[in-house]
Formats: structure tokens, C-alpha cells, sequence
DNA sequence: GTGAAAGCGCTAACAG
DNA sequence: CTGTTAGCGCTTTCAC
């Protein structure tokens, strides 16, 4: 009848395990954080005791008195937007291999929550704070940084701040770099396919392909530079209704993965082929095409699309270690980290 | 000279309010949980003087003394899986509604981490902990949280197990749902395309699958239920195979979104249109489509496919609820939740 | 090397 | 309604 059953609700205390090694508190908290010098013999009884009693020790009374939480705190919109999905990923990896966690806000699509995410991770006295979607950090959060010490550093997608650290993305390079391969292949009029009107990171791409042609002293046609819906089927007509309308483009530069592929799938409908032919045998049109990628092993794999990336989670490695040290150094000047981008060539050029 | 320079760094603590409103802590602690009854008066001199101090209550502290720590954990195996970004997105949706808030932690691909994870989150207080990819739970950590009574519920994508909360879609319904679909709609030759032998998901929905066939007296044909890489080229070559060797196939079952995308072109790479002419001008041959999605609003939108959606969000929802539920009864026998599949009719059946 | 004791900031009795 | 007081579990001087 289950009448010796471990009864073992009690919470287990340092105390408890002082009391069990036959040694004092601190001893044991002495132990634990591998600080003062004790024998051999009293840290391996106290290890044992730990093991025995599977003592946990409680962090929250642990940074009350000490220092850091070892928490990092991390704002986004929406978690599931696959660019934040893969920073926070890189971020975990890193704060994993220090013995550090992650505390993750959502701040909404809109960011209206963005103040209280920061006193929320605040409150719980997280040694430093990642946000995401930068593009709603404002002066007010910026401030309360400030005033409670509390390092803060961007993730970005594209250019933002220049008076807190931010970790972004060489959009307007990746675009040249693109933009040179294709012209290092023949291509001389090229289109640049996606995106949205507003968008910072759009436009910082548009800069790079304009440097390009200009420098290579090719046109620039406004008319070849079309926004469209990210979808698969709307990327598709556009870069259908693209290439009919101009048939002398030879290569798109696509904005993101999911309108690369729409392309792909737009030029073969066109009765045209993808990529360049290696036995330069020319007997169907080809159009060559590049897509941005945040999120290197995914869609793009397959078909083989050339992309140029920079990586989402890169991004989030170099955030979550300039947070790291700028907890370290509190007060060196902030600094924008710049990825450089990785052309991944693959065959559709 | 900067000298009258804000000197804020001293740490603002409960005190101080205090002070400041002339009153003792515990009347300030009563505000702050409005709890005990506190005269208009006393709380508005109480909260004038923690907004002019810019107080933030420090959690740790709180939750030291007190009960709950008004944090939730999550563990899942990597968060950049669209998946369990969903999941957790639809979590902190209701959290937020709460004044709760989220500690995520990674327990890597092959879950090697997920004790450490747990470990963790016990250590900080957590009030209970939602788990992903429940395929890495295991007894030992099973039987952890039951010690120190730390409420544990699964957020899976199929079923796991019976002697925890588990919050799960029903794979089998929503394969049945959508293949009598199919039937209803005139088709007698099905085909079920994409996943991997191994998956318990997959397993599900064959399993609803072949029971839908069967009460229709449809033959069951194994050569028809193949498996294959889920990337869309993949997926479309692999369409594109199983129609051309069996004709006789009229519509086809998609495992996921990116299954049906590539099946969507592979239809149309062999000259065959997508979808039921509503004309009834039947003189190409139409191949219908549905596929399988966690995420509603993505990808299968546009071209515009049929699918079955068991929402990833909406579990994220159930498992938070169901986690705060139990947290306040702990001691309800354990649970599943089986989430109803939605089909979302939209022109490719 | 190890222990005793004083808090960290807050909450929860118990008095007034 | 509000104040006093005693801890929560841990770290950290400062003695021994």
C-alpha cells in the first residue's frame, strides 16, 4: 500500500546539505562556486552529500546577494518569425557553453510592449538585455538602460542606432557582392525582385545593386526594381510578368528565400531555365538568379539556388558575445558589428 | 562640466519608496500586490512616489520569500524550428496576458542538453515547464519534477506518453478529415506523399489515412503512401514520379507545406493543372492537393492550396493554459489535449 | 581551511 | 488600515 513512499516534497537547502556533509553553509557555498580554497576531502563530501540529497541550488537567492543572475534577457516581436527564431537560437548556443540561460519577451508585431518586456527581464534582474526588432527601441527604454546600468545590445536586420551596440547584417555589401558575381558572369541587365517600399533593409540592399552597376557602368532602370508580395505564387507572376515585359533582363537578384523560389519556379514558367549552362550550349533562354538568405540551410537547398547570406544565426553568436563582454567592460563606447555576407554559389548563375 | 550629472546608480529598492511616500514597506509591498486593503490615498502617495524613484520591484526578492515566481520554463530542442517557434510564440501570448513571462531553454537536436534544461529552470524558480520535442523526455527527468513538484506539461506534435499533461493535435482525425475530403469531392485514387519512416507523426496520419480508405471500401495501395525529403524540389520530383507511374492517381495527401508546395509544381511540371475545375470542362486532367500545416498563415496561402491545420500556436495556447491550470491544482490526474485539425478549403481539391 | 554572523530585497504573520 | 519583525536561501566579510 505504498506506505514508505518518498516523502521527499521538502525543499532542499544548503543547509540541509551543510547538515548531511556535517560541514558549515558556507563551506558548502564555497564549494559550489569553486571560490575559497578547501581540502580535497571536504569538497568531495559535500559533492556527495549534494548528489545524495539532489540538492538544487536556488539561483534567485543565490544573485540576491551576489552579482550577476547569469540570465540573459532577449526582446522580439514574435518569436516566430524565422529571422528572431534563428537569432535566438545563436544566442542560446553561446549563453549554453558559459552556464548562462535565456529569458525570452515578446514585445508584439506592433512593439507595443516593448517597455514593459525591458522592466519585466529588469525585474528580474537579468545581467543584460538582446532586442530583437530594434526598429522599435525607443529613447525612453534606451534611458531606463542607462539609469539601471543594464547593458543593452541590437540584433538587427538592417541599420539602426549608432549610440548602443548593434550586431547586424552587411545588406548593402551582400547586394554588391551579388550584384558583382552576376556581373563577373555576363550579366548585364539585371532586376532586383521583392521586398517592401519601407523597408531599411530593402533599401540598404537597392544601395549596394546601384553601387554595383554603377561602378561596372551599367544602367540603373527604376522600372527593373519591383516590390512584390513574399509569397511563392505572387513572386512567381511578378518575375513571370518581369521577364515578358523585358526580355532582355538575364538575371533577378531576389529579396528573400521565399521569393527566389517563387522565381525559380516563374522563370520555368516562362519556358526559360534557371542558371547557366555549363556546356554552352545556348539554346533556351537562361536567366541567373541570386536570393538573400537569413537562414543558410533551408529552403534555398533545394532547388540549388545561389544565395547570398547572412546568416540569422551569426548574428546571433556575435550578439549574444558582445553582450557578454560589454557586461564585462561596461562602459567602452558602443560599437556596430557588421557581418560581412557569404555568397554561396550553387548554380543558378 | 557634467557635475550635477545624474548620480542614479544606487539601486532603488522597496525602501526607499518607502521613505520617499512616508510609509513602511509593508504598506508599499501591499500596493505593489494589491493585496491587503489599502486606503486610496496611501496608494496613490505610495505609486507617485515609485514612479518619481522610477522603482522596479526586484522579482528575485519577491518570489524569495513568497510563493510563485510568475515564470514559466520552456524546453525545446531548438527554437529556430518553425515548430517550436509557434509553440512558444502561442505560449507567450498568453503569458503576457498573465504577467507572466517566459525562460526558454535549448536542449539541443538530439536533446543531449534537456536535463541541464531542467535542472535550470528548477534552479530559477520556475513555477512550471512546458516541454517540446517530448521524444527526448525521459524518466529520470520525469521523475525529477515530480520530486520537486514542478508541474510538467508536453507540447508535442504527436502522442508521447500518458502519465503527463500532454497537449497534442490529432494526426490521425485530421488525416482521416482530409482524405474524406478527397473522397467526398469524387476521388477514389489517393496517394500520400512526404515524411520519414521513423516519424511517429507520419505513422498518425497514415493511420487515419488508411482508416478513412477503409470505411470507404477504397483500396489500399502501400506503393502510393511514399516517403520523401521534404525540400520542395525533392518533393516536386518525387510527385512528379508517382503520377507519371500511376495515372490512375487523382489527388494527393501532403505531409508538410513544403511537401505540398513542391508537389503543387511537380503537378504542374507534368502538364497537369492543380485543383477541381469548377467549370466542369474537364480537358486537362486535374490533380487535387491538400497538404499538412502547423503554421495557417505561411506558405501554403499562396498559390493558394487546401490544407489541414492542426495550429502549433494554438497548442502553444493549451499547453499554457493547461500548465497554469495545473499549477494551481496540482494534483489532477494527468491529461491529454488533442487539438481538432481545421481544413481550410482553398482550391487545389 | 573552515565557521559564525550579517545581510541582499522582499513578503507574511502578527500586532496595533 | 498600517507598522514591526522575522525570515526566504544564499554569499560574504571576518574571525578562528
Amino acid at each position: 500500500m505504498a506506505i514508505g513512499w518518498s516523502m521527499s516534497s521538502k525543499k532542499i537547502t544548503i543547509t540541509d546539505v551543510a547538515e548531511h556533509a556535517g560541514v558549515s553553509v558556507t563551506t558548502v557555498s564555497l564549494v559550489l562556486s569553486g571560490k575559497g580554497r578547501i581540502s580535497e576531502k571536504t569538497a568531495v563530501r559535500v559533492n556527495k552529500a549534494i548528489e545524495a540529497l539532489g540538492y538544487i541550488r536556488n539561483q534567485q537567492a543565490a544573485m540576491l546577494r551576489g552579482g550577476g543572475s547569469n540570465v540573459i534577457g532577449l526582446i522580439v516581436s514574435d518569436i516566430s518569425e524565422p529571422f528572431y527564431a534563428e537569432v535566438a537560437a545563436g544566442i542560446g548556443e553561446i549563453l549554453d557553453g558559459q552556464g548562462k540561460v535565456l529569458f525570452l519577451t515578446q514585445c508584439g508585431r506592433n512593439g507595443r510592449n516593448l517597455d514593459r518586456c525591458f522592466d519585466s527581464l529588469s525585474a528580474y534582474g537579468v545581467d543584460g538585455v538582446i532586442i530583437g526588432s530594434g526598429r522599435f527601441l525607443n529613447d525612453v527604454v534606451k534611458q531606463k538602460a542607462r539609469d539601471v546600468r543594464l547593458p543593452l545590445v541590437c540584433a538587427a536586420r538592417a541599420s539602426e542606432f549608432d549610440d548602443i551596440d548593434v550586431i547586424r547584417p552587411d545588406n548593402s555589401l551582400a547586394a554588391k557582392v551579388a550584384t558583382e558575381h552576376l556581373i563577373k558572369h555576363g550579366h548585364r541587365q539585371i532586376a532586383y525582385l521583392g521586398g517592401e517600399g519601407g523597408s531599411l533593409t530593402r533599401a540598404e540592399r537597392l544601395g549596394g545593386f546601384c553601387a554595383a552597376l554603377l561602378q561596372y557602368g551599367l544602367p540603373f532602370r527604376p522600372e527593373w526594381m519591383v516590390e512584390c508580395d513574399c509569397r511563392q505564387q505572387a513572386s512567381a507572376q511578378a518575375a513571370q510578368e518581369l521577364l515578358t515585359h523585358n526580355p532582355e533582363i538575364t538575371a533577378i537578384l531576389c529579396h528573400k528565400a521565399s521569393v527566389a523560389l517563387g522565381a525559380y519556379f516563374g522563370v520555368l514558367g516562362t519556358g526559360y531555365t534557371v542558371g547557366k549552362d555549363n556546356n554552352e550550349s545556348y539554346f533556351t533562354r537562361q536567366v541567373a538568379l541570386i536570393g538573400f538568405g537569413d537562414v543558410p540551410e533551408a529552403e534555398l537547398t533545394n532547388p540549388p539556388l545561389t544565395f547570398i547570406s547572412s546568416s540569422a544565426r551569426e548574428i546571433g553568436h556575435s550578439a549574444a558575445n558582445r553582450l557578454l563582454q560589454r557586461i564585462e567592460m561596461p562602459d567602452e563606447p558602443p560599437q556596430h558589428i557588421i557581418l560581412p555576407p557569404k555568397l554561396i554559389a550553387r548554380g543558378s548563375v
